[in-house]
DNA sequence: TGACTGCATTGCTAACTAGCAATTTAGGAA
DNA sequence: TTCCTAAATTGCTAGTTAGCAATGCAGTCA
């Protein structure tokens, strides 16, 4: 299907370029990705993404302001839950796209059609 | 549906980071928006995106090195294009998704049901 | 050959930011 | 109160990069 192309003003191509510099940091994707099965408290991510506190911290909040995840507070813990259903949308077109990529690159090299180390 | 969640290594997160980045620049945007109808000549992508023609031209070397467009030299001119589908894709995903945000925030305010200067 | 055009490259600067260390704040328990 | 824990914040440094100006280079035409 045709995709009709729309006119970007400068603010929205802003807009869209912040998303996805949101998504261009392998720790905020780390961090994501602990959180892909559901709620954390900030301890967990820190546990699943083996980083600082300090930075864990940080990129929490820069997730939080851009709608990527919220925040509930209990007691002393914080908890932290995916609410954007896009990123992993996002997350997987990427990655498809990515493999897609280093399938043709494969198929370049000579010997392309043996197949090596087939696990 | 369930969506598995799959190990991801450094070296993946770092390879999704990377193509995030890649569009998570206005200019780059602007650039891929000029080629949204099909392939276009230097020239013609400095025109569209009213840029510089150095920035043009390494902006468009780095997303012929990430795979997303394609390169064709004709004589004194050299035609890009779109080679990879998803970016429309990505742009697609993103847009709905600050779209709804934005609608979510606005709904947060009084007299959100009120249709105010509806074009 | 020489001049011209279209694009790429280089050198530079300013702005941004991830990561680290140290501190602060908020909440719970004794 | 005092101590403790969880998380957020601050100050800082180093690395990255977009944009600009100037230069380099390949292809065309006379």
């Amino acid at each position: 299907m045709p995709r009709p192309k729309k006119e970007l003003s400068d603010a929205a191509l802003q807009m869209i370029a912040d998303r996805f510099k949101i998504m261009s940091e392998p720790m905020r994707l780390k961090i994501l990705h602990a959180l892909w099965d559901g709620e954390l408290s900030v301890g967990g991510i820190i546990e699943a993404s083996a980083g600082l506190q300090a930075n864990i911290s940080k990129h929490l909040g820069v997730l939080q302001q851009s709608g990527l995840v919220n925040r509930r507070k209990d007691g002393l813990n914080v908890y932290y839950q995916i609410c954007d259903e896009t990123v992993f949308e996002l997350c997987e077109v990427v990655c498809a796209s990515l493999h897609d990529r280093l399938v043709a690159q494969m198929s370049e090299l000579p010997f392309a059609d043996q197949k090596r180390k087939s696990a």
